[in-house]
DNA sequence: CGAACACTTGACAGCCCTCAACGTGAGTGG
DNA sequence: CCACTCACGTTGAGGGCTGTCAAGTGTTCG
């Protein structure tokens, strides 16, 4: 059973990471990545700094937030993965994404007053917390806050666009390895060697595949020198020919 | 061939349509319904009405905009149905979406300069067009409508929802169908009785579905009693059962 | 009237899901 | 240290849905 911890109403402030403080982002951070890249003068930046509230660190298990939990904040993941998903009537999970450090989660609250998906960490997950009244009312005030916002929103309008295609079991699982190397990549981490923090199942139920499939086709992908997998660890041995089985799904990006 | 003219860039402000003026907005608006909904005054709502431009008609095969047009605007659709689609590099064409009176459309070129899709009037199509500079600085001045383009956006989030999922062809089609019933009748239209505007070929594009499993799963629903179809033009007979097939992929909703 | 296009109908095959069984590793408790 | 358990993952057989190919019908428009 999963742990029914719920990290995210519940704010511990007395544990923070270390590799941000009072006056420092961590170098991983979506936002002030973004807002430096736009020009955002230092001063925005301290008024950013003060909404957020470092959380964690939450245990594989833990949730982040649940369906119909208030909407009160986005977060930032620093460390770790957070898998989002939904149970429909039927029982069944759907698996909505994975993110990365340096990605968001949350946005999709604010067409609502509540969370509209569930989020728990895969693995040993921190988190950035901006409470999104506040970030709302900043952003009136900043406009390239508000633009990054915007940006933030419109993307993953996008990135669903994965999913939406009616590609092989081959070109799902090529993009989904493609776009989670070059995630990890984004944020420092290796293209080549990384683990796959989820299960077969969360794959399998993210790209809309039955779990064999994404069995066979790892073990097929293995066997024509495209990659080397053990358990959770993974090696793309050919980025070139993975790329270009993905290449179909992913042209827009 | 399709028509080549391209509608956005060249607006012709004499063309103006007959249910709006310069001091009221189209009853149909999704502006001026949402911020009314919303409590914005009627001082803010005359700063909104300031920005808003008629553009139209345009007939079928007539481009609103292109991919890589500069992105300065978003238009609500007045009146006609809107295509947005791209082209593959391998040439096909996948529709995004069908855009009904009182949507929106050209959200997602906000994450860049440049709009990511075209979009084309499959009939005789009325737009209102609101240039976005000056709707991002005036949503910097009225919260309400900041929450609104936010909520619009994360809408929009969602609704890739219903293709995301791998559904039955059934499921797909009765979902289509469903959806589309409600939205003409959240704006008046008659819910029961409808016209398909665009193509199968466009349905079926829209559905990630093959032309002829349109064509069939259509002629089953008709001789299962659901629905009666005449080339275009649609009676749905049934809504009980065919909602209850697309229960599955609109439970959310 | 002819041509182009949209749509329909039928035959067939392939991909992937389902069902079932088995293998494997991590954690637990004796 | 070992046996046990359980979840996770793998492997195999079979069938159904839907895409592809092909041909035919109907409609619109020049």
């Amino acid at each position: 059973m999963v742990n029914d911890k719920v990290a995210f109403p519940r704010v511990d402030p007395s544990i923070l990471a270390d590799d941000g403080d009072e006056f420092h982002f961590c170098s991983t951070c979506a936002f002030s990545q973004a807002c430096m890249a736009q020009g955002m003068d230092k001063a925005s930046l301290g008024e950013l700094h003060m909404l957020v509230e470092h959380v964690g660190p939450l245990h594989a298990g833990d949730h982040v937030f649940r369906v119909g939990d208030p909407f009160e904040a986005i977060a930032a993941v620093r460390a770790g993965t957070v898998k989002t998903y939904i149970i429909d009537p039927g029982g069944r999970e759907h698996v909505l994404g994975f993110h990365f450090p340096g990605e968001v989660i949350g946005l999709d609250g604010i067409d609502g007053d509540t969370y509209p998906c569930n989020a728990v960490a895969l693995d040993t997950v921190m988190l950035c917390r901006f409470s999104f009244p506040k970030i709302s009312v900043l952003a009136g005030r900043l406009p390239g806050l508000q633009q990054h916002l915007f940006r933030l929103l419109s993307r993953d309008i996008g990135r669903a666009a994965l999913l939406a295609g009616d590609w092989t079991a081959d070109e799902r699982m090529a993009a989904f390895l493609v776009m989670m190397s070059r995630r990890l990549a984004a944020r420092g981490f290796s293209a080549d060697r990384f683990q796959l923090t989820m299960a077969r199942t969360d794959i399998a139920n993210y790209l809309r595949l039955a779990p064999e499939t994404v069995s066979r086709v790892l073990k097929r992908f293995q066997s024509e020198g495209l990659l080397h997998v053990d358990r959770r660890e993974l090696e793309i041995l050919d980025q070139g020919r993975l790329g270009a089985l993905a290449a179909p799904v992913l042209w827009k990006q």
